[in-house]
Parts: C-alpha cells; structure tokens; sequence
RNA sequence: CGGAGCGUAGCUCAGCCUGGCUAGAGCACUUGCUUUGGGAGCAAGACGUCGCAGGUUCGAAUCCUGUCGCUCCGACCA
C-alpha cells in the first residue's frame, strides 16, 4: 500500500479525550477515530490490526476443533427470559423496538441463542462433543465508556460455545480452549497469564480469565511468586488478613458510648476515641430480593461485590438507601451495628466475614445516631447466620494453598473461559438422549475473547516513547519502506522497485510516497510501528546500500541488491517467532 | 446514578474572574517560493451559529437560568 493512497492521520498531539496510553495511540497512530462515546470508527491501519487478530483466534479455534457459525445480534428477548438472565443483564441491555412496537435486545453475549439451537439440532450423544463459536460484534449498554476499545458500548469479541454428554467431556473441552487460549495469546505476542475467576452473570462454577499485566488494567489479580496460585481479586482468598483480629473479651456485656459526629470508621479511629479500624466492625446492609441482609467485615476490610453475590446467590443486589436502613435499623449508616438488632431487624440475615471469627473486645455501631457499643464479643453478642468469606484480600497475606504471600498487580482481562454446568441447558431444554437412553440436559461451556480487547493490549504492552511496537504477527503491515526523497528521484525509484519486489514475496509493505521530510516520515514510522523498515536515502545509496531498521532495535546497512531477500528472511523468521 | 470538571477553528488551548472595539495562538489545511537524514522557513489564504435555548444589559464567548454533550473519580464488564 501506497501511503498517499490511504488514510493513515496521524496526530501529533494528544487527543484531550484519551486518559491511558493505549488509548492516545490508538488515536494518534491513525487506527481509530471516535464517533461518540464508546463508539469507534476502524480505520484502514486499525481494520488491519483487527483482522490479524481474528485471524489468529480463528485459526486456532478452528485447530481446537470449533465450528465457526454467525449468529444473529438481534435476539428475541423471550430466550432472556427463560434462560432468567432478562432481569439480572437488564442494565447491561440494549432494547429496541420495531414498527409493531414488540421489543428485541442487542446481544451482548450469546448463550441463549446457541443453547436454542443446541436444543433443536443436538438430540444425541453420538452428536457430542461439539463446540461452536463465533465472531462478531457485541452490545453492552456500559455505564460509563472509557478508555477506547477497553469499555465500549460495542465492541468485537470471539464468543465459543461447547456442549457436552458428560462432565468429564465438559472439562476436556475446557481445557482444550484453555490450552487454545494460551496459544492465541502468545500468538499475538502478549504476555498473557489464567487467573482464577469469578462467574458472575454468566454463571458456571469453574473459570478462568486471562489476563495481561497492565498498570492501566481495570482488573487486580492476586498471585504467589511461585505461580501456583493466580486469582482475580473478585475471587481470591487468603489465610486471613496480617493483623489478627482481637480475640480478648473486654467486659461482660456490650456498652454504649457518646461518639457524636462520627459516622466513619477513619473517624472512630481518630481522636478522641482512638479505635483501630481491625478492632472495628463494619456493618453494610443490602438489598436482596426485596430483604435487606447485613454483612459484617473487619473495619479495615473492604466487602467484595463478586464473593457478596455469591453469598447471596443472586447478582442482583445492592446497597440499601439510607431511608431503607433507617426503617429497619433505626440508624443511619455510620452508627450500625448488629448487635441488639431492634424488632423490625430481628429475622434479616447477618452474614458475618470469616477473619471476624472469634473476635472480642471489639466495636461496632449502637443503632443509634451519635453512638457506638464497645465490649462486643461476636459469639456472645451477635447473631450470625452465616460465615462467609465476603473480604478482598489484601497484599502480604499468605495463600491458601502454599503459605506463600499474595501479590496483587493490576491486568487488562482479554479472555474468559467458563464451565457453564447446565445452568442453561435446563431452562432453555437443550437436552439429549444418552447411551443409557435417559434424556439429559447437555453440559456446557462458554469461552470468550475481547478482540478490540486484545488489539488495544497489545498496544498497551507494546509501546516506547516513540509509538507502537506491534509484534510481526499482528502489525498492520509487515515492512514500512521509507524513502528519503521526492517523486522521481534514484531513492524513489529504488523504493518502487523494492516495493514491488516485496509485494511479488507476498509481504505487506506499506511504501511512504509521501513527499514529506526526513523527520515527519521517520517520526511517523516509529509512531504505527511497522515492525521492519527500509530506509533508502542518497548517502547510503550511492555506497550501493539501503538501511534496515527494526523498530526499536539497531540500524544495520544492506546492500541494495539483496535487500528484499533479506527482508524476506526477517519477516518469516519474526512470524515464526509467534507461530 | 452519586461526586468533580470541561464545552471557543480539524487538533491542543488562551480569552471568561473584572461584559465593550474586527474573537486569538500553535499545530493541521490551501497556494507560491525556498528547504530536504528526526515532526522546516517565508509569504499569502481558507476555516468559528464561542455546545444549544432562554434571560439580564445600550452591549454577552464573558453574568444568570435551563438543557444537551464530553471528560475524570465511584459502582458495571470482554
């Protein structure tokens, strides 16, 4: 491709919009360009990019044994409903209606669908295991867009499906998406790494989220030196947390004390009543089903949504109102407590952190504004329905398995992978009939990758102060040739005919025709990052060489003559590289 | 949705507090000349409903009200 032939607008400067780094050089290497919020615009270097990574997926779920199928993105919202995910996705939902005012969604995920056809064309065991998968686009009505393609109101994700006679079938066709997942990664020449992983909406009880170690990463994953344990921080767990919880009895009954103005636990903390936040209980209340429920962790703890709605057995939850708190407990958040609950408090559940186990002498609100109770001792004074590890965990604690203290790092997450047991088989009546003649529902997995995700992470993984640095296997063209003279001079006509050369080898070239300096043509080539360049300029030319310049690596000179052979070379050793 | 901030040229921004004269700069764009190894120089030029709608005022980019949009922090996610 000819660089005057296409659209490659480069910027100079950063787009005010564009907050992480992956972001501003989506933007400012010319690969994207905003339409609104959350909505983008793929440019011709960006489309490249794109469809190298779908390249890779698709070739290795395909050597996975998957089959591509296309689904429709308009789906009926009756499957939403009977697969029960209607209400618990309904924010996350795009609605539309057509001219008879019925409504439809916007997928933003694809279980139902396939699980319906599933229902109607798997019918035996003989027809198992198979696994479908798809590319395309997905709807999800984000809260808040940002970051480019990281969080985007539509966005391109691979999402496969397998269906399974048998647990043990379920589990090897996980693994061998686990395993296809790796290779795509890698593939795509990012470090990626399986974590641990909470199932929220999607359901299931076994996953799996790859991760790519970023500052930027909306994500933080918990993991031990030894790699034996790697976990997102939504699902981690600990021995408990590095200052023990008081567990000394300081009198014999709970006692109110004056605490006004004091509503936080850092204030509670402070002078004049000087209580560590560990010998603090924090109180939340949430609404679940209709009833409020209390949760108790250590003052210094923060309570987890993931392990919350795993509590509850339910996503569909959250934090109470202050009027609905105040109704039921008679206080304010800042001065709850579960202990003495009044009439009206009695039968909600309290579902108590396990690092509280045991605890005494510790403090808590009174139920009332401007008071707390110290001498709480929790067997005595408590009423906990349920022990539950409802806490993030935090640095420094030592695994669970191996003793060895936690990490946390934060990660960009571009691939999940699920066991979705017959969470929607059964309701969706997918089921078959077995080798021992009973009808079974059939045993699923679902398995998805970000493929703008991915794009952008690699970009984020792969930058200096000057640009991009794509990896070969993804790079929008494999080799950038960048003459350093006006049309019809010896150095573009050299650069035409290596052009041409490399073109009849089959690599991508991208050839800078542009009658531009020195500078902005070097200064854009470090900025889109073509992995090779060829520098053709008079001085080197008239010694009968070219320069060859790998991006971010060292200048070496060629001979003219050899030059596309060479660069030939380069390119198939740099894919074999990622093969 | 809660909190904060911002909307002025394609982009980055100044001007607003303390209302006033033809609304500015840099980059990008057009034309010409010069220049040609790390984002060139000179000259000429084009580009603005100052987000939108009301209001105050002799006069509004500037003050007030409303509204829309965007960005950031929090909750959500591939």
């Amino acid at each position: 491709m000819r660089w005057s032939h296409t659209l490659i607008p480069t910027l100079k400067e950063t787009p005010a919009e564009a907050e992480i780094l992956s972001h501003q050089l989506l933007l400012r290497a010319g690969l994207v360009r905003k339409l609104t919020g959350g909505l983008y615009t793929f440019l011709p270097l960006g489309l490249r990019v794109l469809r190298k990574v779908e390249q890779i997926v698709r070739e290795e779920m395909d050597r996975a044994g998957a089959l591509e199928v296309s689904m429709p993105t308009l789906q009926p919202p009756e499957i939403w409903q009977q697969s029960g995910r209607y209400d618990a996705l309904a924010d996350a939902l795009y609605k539309v209606r057509d001219r008879a005012r019925k409504e439809w969604v916007l997928g933003p995920t694809h279980e139902e669908v396939i699980t319906t056809l599933a229902a109607g064309e798997i019918n035996s065991y003989r027809q198992m295991p198979r696994n479908f998968y798809q590319i395309g686009v997905k709807f999800r009505d984000e809260i808040r867009p940002r970051f480019g393609l990281m969080r985007a109101k539509e966005f391109i994700m691979k999402d496969a499906y397998s269906f399974d006679a048998t647990d043990e079938g379920a589990m090897a066709s996980y693994r061998l998406m686990y395993d296809a997942y790796a290779r795509i990664f890698s593939r795509c020449g990012l470090r990626a790494f399986a974590v641990e992983a909470d199932t929220g909406i999607i359901g299931g009880n076994y996953s799996h989220e790859f991760m790519v170690p970023a500052e930027t990463g909306e994500n933080e994953v918990a993991y031990v030196d030894s790699a034996s344990y790697a976990a997102n921080i939504e699902k981690a767990s600990s021995r408990g947390p590095i200052v023990p919880t008081s567990k000394t009895s300081t009198g014999p009954a709970p006692e109110a004390f004056p605490t006004p103005g004091v509503f936080t636990i850092d204030a509670l903390a402070a002078p004049p009543h000087n209580v560590p936040a560990v010998q603090q209980i924090k109180t939340l209340i949430y609404l679940v089903n209709g009833t409020l429920a209390l949760c108790l962790v250590r003052g210094d703890d923060q309570a987890n949504e993931a392990k919350l709605a795993g509590c509850f057995g339910t996503t569909i939850f959250r934090a109470a109102t202050a009027d609905e708190i105040f109704a039921a407990l008679g206080a304010h958040p800042g001065s709850l407590g579960a202990v003495r609950l009044g009439p009206s408090a009695q039968k909600l559940p309290v579902y108590a952190d396990e690092a509280l186990r045991g605890g005494a002498g510790l403090v808590t609100g009174a139920n009332e504004d401007g008071a707390h109770l110290r001498h709480v001792d929790i067997d005595r004074d408590i009423r906990v329905s349920r022990w539950v590890d409802i806490r993030t965990v935090r640095a420094g604690e030592l695994s669970v398995a191996t003793g060895e203290p936690l990490k946390i790092q934060r990660a960009i997450e571009v691939g999940h992978v699920f066991k979705l047991g017959e969470k929607y088989s059964q309701p969706l009546n997918a089921t078959f009939l077995a080798e021992d003649g009973q009808r079974r529902p059939s045993v699923m997995g679902c398995y998805g990758i970000g493929v703008t995700h991915t794009m952008q992470a690699v970009i984020e993984q792969s930058n200096d102060k000057d640009g991009i640095r794509w990896p070969m296997s993804v790079a929008p063209y494999q080799v950038l040739i960048t003459p350093l003279g006006v049309a019809g001079s010896e150095t573009m006509k050299l650069a035409e005919q290596l052009y041409a050369d490399l073109i009849g080898r089959g690599i991508e070239v991208l050839l800078d025709d542009r009658d531009d300096r020195p500078g902005v043509k070097f200064k854009d080539a470090d900025l889109i990052g073509i992995p090779l360049r060829v520098g053709i300029g008079e001085k080197s030319l008239a010694k009968g060489e070219v320069e060859f310049k790998p991006r971010g690596g060292a200048l070496e000179m060629l001979p003219a003559g050899q030059a596309a052979d060479l660069v030939a070379k380069r390119v198939a050793s740099e894919l074999a590289r990622l093969a």
